[in-house]
DNA sequence: GCCTATACTATCATAAAGGATAGCATGATG
DNA sequence: CATCATGCTATCCTTTATGATAGTATAGGC
């Protein structure tokens, strides 16, 4: 059986702060939680908004952020296909991390804006 | 080259939060980070609050933290050794974030509080 | 002299994360 | 009939993350 996915959860101190990163521990998943925060997004659109991620793996992790509850997927019966992503209530519910990452972020993107040229701390 | 660390950043618009993902980045990292949050700890202080995390990978890990400027590091010429880790005043501006995943977490969390058993969203 | 403590290091191993590339079914369009 | 769009899937591959285990230097305590 593989590694469970959030099997580290062992309700220590740190457990809450665990549980939480565990959910967008996946290279893209913050990202994709953070755009569909302007709203529903169809999965072309959220390619085109982070073009440098593989269609295998943007695939891979909306499935997972599906399986953990966060988004919703919804297909629509057309040609060509129509598949819409949006962030179910318990996604919704992450909106103040994402915006804390966002902050943090924009007030420190300059430390890291290039590789290999980290300023002194 | 390795890959460098934090590489990905492309300043698209989800770079900002890429970017503060990228630092807790690393299975162990957002739990020191949280317990650093009370005050300097000695290495096996933070063994001892985190004890599943192998010396190699918590050694591993504050490196990159340190490396990273989140945290500093300060040696004592002693016998025993002993080595004080306390956050950095940019390590500090993460407190934001860890709170925000703790509060998320503590509201969540027994929605993944056992492997296989996620509870309906 | 042996045991203990501390903060690691060294080495090998396993598992997983993510990427590269090519391809697919169906209808619409020209 | 060829091309296009969409949202993937399949397969193989590379890289990285993490773990398991054993070991280290130095002084102190018994």
């Amino acid at each position: 059986m593989a590694k469970l996915r959030h099997s580290r959860f062992d309700c220590a101190p740190g457990c809450a702060v665990e549980a939480a990163v565990g959910l967008i521990d996946g290279k893209w998943k913050s990202i994709i939680l953070y755009q569909l925060l302007k709203g529903t997004l169809r999965f072309g659109e959220i390619h085109r908004l982070i073009p440098n991620v593989t269609p295998r793996m943007l695939t891979n992790q909306l499935r997972e952020l599906e399986a953990d509850g966060l988004i919703t997927r919804t297909v629509f019966a057309q040609v060509p296909p129509r598949v819409d992503y949006a962030l179910s209530p318990l996604g919704r519910s992450m909106e103040p991390v994402l915006m804390a990452l966002k902050a943090w972020g924009d007030a420190h993107i300059g430390l890291y804006g290039k590789p290999h040229e980290v300023a002194g701390a």
